[in-house]
DNA sequence: TATTGTTCGATTGTCAGACAATCAGAACTC
DNA sequence: GAGTTCTGATTGTCTGACAATCGAACAATA
């Protein structure tokens, strides 16, 4: 026999622990509860919500993880505003997982970066063509494999933080840290790797300075041309999955 | 009087749920579990590490909120391979308490999608070509204001989709998200909203078909603006910031 | 006075053990 | 063989306890 059709939703009995989180998630979202403000201590949250202390923890942990709030220092959690390098690890994470191989990677910088290069000629100030040059300036002198990669993230970071949108901050962390480990490879393995760099980021900022959109976006992209070269020359392969990789460095 | 400098790094005491919940993401990371694999029971885990089981569980709440493992059915956990609208509804939420304003969004996605338009129109297959001419149909005849934005976004997404690029997928998905409530207010005050949106789909779907970059990349710029151009109309304020809004909908 | 020890309360981290609810599968009945 | 019941395993939650650590206030020492 055809029964009713639709009539009930199916009931859903979440777990106490992630009520808790979601509460508490809730007032935080809501700026109810503003960024630096403590939380309540574990015995008031188990009094408010009426559950064990265990519970509550349970559900403490799934904010922490959330990044909604953080450990001071062994003492009381307070709300924090997340930091871009912080989202990006955390994308950065979740992507890796989600199997994305460098080649994905190198393609979706490709269409944003001289995009970012072309806003930033627009935008930006003497002072982030200063600190572009200090990036270049270090990136001349640098010899270990570590340094120069993270040089080369550090200037394209410096650049998009000029844009001044937020959201492309943390995309394009989110990517550099991603081709990080790859980079990592390839400049071990390439002769002089810092030195061709460094001029194309000359070149960069001298379109930067010189409000020049077009010659920022071709610079930046022959920029990510070649280093995608170097990937062959390296024999890093390119199709292959983003592994594991430890973090290194802290930013904004 | 000047003490030793820098001679001793902090001493880090991590807690013991934080040490089990890194144990078991690294397993999983090194493909030690693979996916779908499940869990341990509690107890075992207990065991294996030497710790409580109330330990144990606040370890797993991490692991859950990371999204590498979810409970299957009130039942063992299970290491799951993350879908790419979780992955986006992560990145929302971060973004979202980041502060992140619909102007930035908006930026980006004009960045972004007509590079994405022209990936499209080189790559894409007959199939997709139904695929979106299908949500056009729908789209022209939707009415409710839910709906007409979420099949706005079904379209891009299944553009995207056509690329082949995971990590592309996720940023869009992402900027879906974070641009919803405030599309969706837009066009409940709108006239009309969904069929000059139907339009513009067709002739994007058209050049995707003609395999024309140019034109692909022309009218998703195109559509962009006109999008834009309502929050105007609307009066939807651009620069506010992204605030609480409850998700809805499934996807890959 | 400036540094160092001491005490104390508050809070977190961890432990030990218990029980109800639920699900999967075995055992059983017809 | 289909349906039903029982049983064990597992999770979610509770109860209560204790050690470790931090903040602050205060005392002691040079």
């Amino acid at each position: 026999m055809v029964a009713m059709k639709e009539t009930f939703a199916p009931i859903k009995k979440r777990p106490a622990y992630a009520l808790v989180f979601e509460a508490i998630e809730r007032k935080i979202l809501a700026g109810d509860l503003e960024v630096g403000a403590a939380l309540p201590t574990e015995h008031e949250l188990c009094e408010q919500f009426g559950v064990q202390r265990s519970t509550v923890r349970e559900g403490v942990r799934l904010l922490e993880q959330s990044g909604l709030v953080r450990r001071e220092g062994g003492k009381r959690l307070h709300v924090v505003r997340p930091r871009s390098s912080e989202e990006a690890e955390r994308a950065r994470r979740g992507l890796t997982r989600h199997g994305v191989s460098f080649a994905e990677v190198w393609e979706s910088m490709l269409m944003v970066l001289p995009q970012i290069a072309r806003k930033a000629a627009m935008r930006s100030e003497p002072a982030t063509h200063e600190a572009l040059e200090a990036i270049t300036a270090r990136l001349r002198e640098a010899t270990e494999a570590l340094e120069i990669v993270e040089l080369t993230g550090a200037y394209y970071e410096a650049m998009t933080k000029a844009v001044g949108n937020r959201l492309l901050d943390v995309v394009l962390k989110s990517m550099n840290k991603l081709t990080h480990p790859s980079l990592l490879a390839v400049v071990e393995q390439l002769p002089e790797p810092g030195g061709r760099s460094a001029k194309m980021q000359a070149a960069i900022t001298e379109a930067l300075r010189g409000r020049d959109p077009e010659s920022a976006a071709r610079f930046t992209e022959k920029h990510l041309t070649d280093m995608r070269r170097g990937y062959a020359v390296a024999g890093v392969p390119i199709d292959a999955e983003i592994g594991v990789y430890e973090a290194s460095g802290e930013a904004t």
